[in-house]
DNA sequence: ATGATTTGACCATC
DNA sequence: GATGGTCAAATCAT
């Protein structure tokens, strides 16, 4: 297993995990497009069935390669490079890089612009949680554009080394649309969350065309999907609350009118029947609550009865100046 | 106390 | 010299 990967195949195996990443991005996006009914007011089931095996096969072929790099010996280099400082930053003593200057002024000089490596660029209506843990180090205002450009780098630069940079931009305002660009490659661990669920073999995609979990400590919701919508609301959540995620009610082996299960070892509990538009659905341990989305807004119900949009407490409403970020 | 973000400064590149 | 990318001190959040 050590020689899996010789040295020089170490670039193609991180392009190869890149474009499998690019083809199950744009086969999402596909599922988007085929998912909208027909002029009959039908979907073309068969095609979302093909990409749904399409979207299954990819994240099985990300989680092999996945499993076969997760070893100590793996030579994508996953340790730590860089001496760290407490905070994290790269000790100016002990630093590879370049420059060693005497006073923290001095140090400034040592910024250099990197050279272009692999870029990609995506431009999204919503901001894209891609499944990695960034860290914003600058925030500059482009020429001939009235949005300012957010630059982020890997949180693991320094413990990892590794060297992954985006920036986004807001291009236009209505309809939003943000361009990310993409420069170098991820060298480290997956973030655990939502990277380990897209390369987790045992979470089948043709399962989980809806997948909702959220995130109690910082009050966000996520889409855990390919690439997850991310907004917030007014919720108050405790810290002890737990993530839960409900799949939808397109497996066709389960025989219940429930619309959303919560997986249990090997068998699912059914958790909340829905009508009308609702996109998903969430709960936290501890809670008698149920959440779901429904006309752009998230709602909160009591599990026990039967409820609707009227009697259940709207939480928030899903838009972009609830995001938690500034653009 | 610790970690993340903001923001002005510095500097490479064009 | 203008522009954009990065650094790092100051500030903010937890």
């Amino acid at each position: 297993m050590d020689s899996q990967w010789p040295e020089n195949s170490l670039a193609d195996l991180k392009m190869l995990i890149k474009e499998l990443n690019c083809g199950q991005e744009f086969t999402h996006k596909l599922r988007e497009v085929i998912k909208k009914p027909l002029g009959n007011g039908y979907t073309n089931i068969f095609a979302e069935n093909l990409v749904g095996k399409i979207m299954s096969s990819f994240c099985k072929t990300l989680s092999i390669l996945n499993s076969s790099n997760s070893n100590e010996n793996s030579p994508i280099p996953v340790v730590a490079v860089f001496p760290c400082r407490k905070d994290g930053r790269m000790s100016p003593e002990d630093s590879t890089g370049s420059c060693k200057k005497s006073s923290s002024k001095d140090r400034r000089g040592c910024n250099k612009k990197r050279k272009i490596s692999a870029k990609s660029i995506k431009e999204t209506s919503t901001l894209v949680d891609d499944g990695h843990v960034w860290r914003k180090y600058g925030q500059k205002q482009i020429l001939d554009s009235p949005y300012p450009r957010h630059y982020y780098r890997c949180t693991n630069k320094f413990d990892q080394g590794c060297e992954a940079i985006k920036q986004v931009q807001r291009i236009q305002a209505n309809p939003p649309q943000f361009r990310t660009i993409y420069q170098g490659h991820h060298t480290c661990k997956t973030h655990p969350t939502v990277s380990r669920m897209l390369l987790d073999s045992s979470i089948d995609y043709e399962d989980t065309s809806i997948l909702l979990s959220f995130n109690s400590k910082d009050n966000h919701y996520y889409h855990p999907y390919n690439f997850p919508t991310l907004f917030s609301t007014k919720k108050e959540t405790k810290e002890e609350d737990s993530l839960s995620c409900f799949y939808p009610n397109n497996n066709q082996n389960q025989s219940s009118t429930s619309d959303y299960f919560l997986p249990a070892n090997d068998s699912w509990t059914p958790v909340a029947e829905t009508s009308g538009d609702v996109m998903a659905v969430a709960s936290s341990s501890g809670s008698d609550n149920v959440d779901y989305i429904s006309s752009g807004s998230v709602y909160s119900s009591c599990c026990t009865s039967t409820h609707s949009l009227e009697m259940d407490m709207m939480l928030g409403s899903i838009d972009f100046d609830d995001l938690p970020f500034e653009f």
